[in-house]
DNA sequence: CCCTTTCCTGCAATTTCGGTTGGAATGCTG
DNA sequence: CAGCATTCCAACCGAAATTGCAGGAAAGGG
C-alpha cells in the first residue's frame, strides 16, 4: 500500500506552481530544477494535471503551466484522483469494476469501502493552498488527537 | 495505491478463523475450499500472521490453525501491519527510512503523516470480531457522516 | 506405516514502477 | 525568417513487485 512517485511529485509540482499565482506561468524546466526531478518525467505528470484541468498550458518560449484556479479551490484529492483515477484501496471497489461473485457473503468489502471513505474525506479536505503554507515541522492535521 | 491480494486474503482467512473460536483448528485445505484461493498461496499469507502472533499452528492429520487470542482483540490494523510490515503510504515515513535531504523544505511530509494517522486510526479501530459480523449490506463507518 | 497437514525453498509469468529516448508541433524573440 | 524554448506525443526499457505454483521435507494422528 504505497502512493507512486508520481502522486508525490504531483503534490510538489502543484505547490510550485501555487507559489507563483495563477497568473504566472512555469516551465517545467525551473520546475525541475528546484525540485530535482528529471523535465521529462514531469511531462508524464502534468499530462493528467492538464487534461484533468487543473492547470493549463502555454506552448514555446516563455511558456510553462499554471494553475486554472485559486489553490484554495484546488484539493489533494484532485490531484491524487488525476494522477491515479479512482483513489480506491482494491480493485473491487473501483468504479468500473465487475461484480464479484461473493459480494454477498462477503465480509471485508465494508471495511475497505469504510477505508475509501476515510482516505477521501481526509484528501478532500486539504486544498493546496494548505499544502503551501505546511512546513515539515509543523505536523499537520485537522482535529486528530 | 492499492492494497495486495495478499492483505485482502489474510483479512478473509482471519475471519474464517474467527468463526471457528480460538480452540478449534482450521486448515488451510478447508479455508481454501471455501474461500477460492489456492491453498499454496494461503502457505504464503498465513506464515506472516503466524509469525506476528496473531495465529498458532498445529501439524500433522486433524492439525491446522487457530487465532491465539479472541477475535475482539485483534484489530484489521494487526492484521495489515503482519502482512505489510510498515503501514505508511510514501517511503519517506517508514520507520527505518533515511532521512530526506529536502525534508526540512518540504510542504508534503505533513500531508502524507497526516494521511498515515487517519488510516492507522481507522484500521486500528476496526477489530476481527466486527469484521465477523459485517455484511456487505451494512456498509460500515463508526461514525463518519 | 500411511495420510494429512504444516513448513521451507525455489521458480516463473505478468504487471507495475520509475523512468529514458526521440522527436514533432508550437510560439516567442531577435 | 531563423533559432530557441517549450509543450506535446509515443514508444521503449530495466528492475522490482505481484501473484502465484511446484516440489518436497518434517511432524503428527490413526
Amino acid at each position: 500500500m504505497k502512493f507512486s512517485t508520481k502522486d508525490r511529485y504531483a503534490l510538489r509540482l502543484m505547490v510550485e506552481l501555487a507559489n507563483r499565482g495563477p497568473e504566472e506561468t512555469l516551465s517545467l524546466k525551473s520546475v525541475s530544477d528546484s525540485q530535482g526531478i528529471s523535465q521529462k518525467y514531469l511531462e508524464q505528470i502534468v499530462t493528467p494535471l492538464s487534461r484533468a484541468g487543473l492547470v493549463s498550458s502555454s506552448r514555446g518560449s516563455q511558456g510553462g503551466y499554471r494553475l486554472t484556479r485559486p489553490a484554495s479551490g484546488i484539493t489533494a484529492g484532485d490531484i491524487l484522483r488525476a494522477i491515479e483515477g479512482d483513489l480506491v484501496p482494491i480493485p473491487c471497489l473501483a468504479s468500473q469494476a465487475e461484480v464479484c461473485p461473493r459480494r454477498s457473503q462477503c465480509h471485508t468489502i465494508g471495511f475497505w469501502d469504510g477505508l475509501r471513505q476515510v482516505i477521501d474525506q481526509y484528501v478532500d479536505g486539504i486544498t493546496l493552498e494548505q499544502l503551501c503554507s505546511m512546513k515539515a515541522e509543523d505536523l499537520p492535521l485537522p482535529d486528530l488527537e
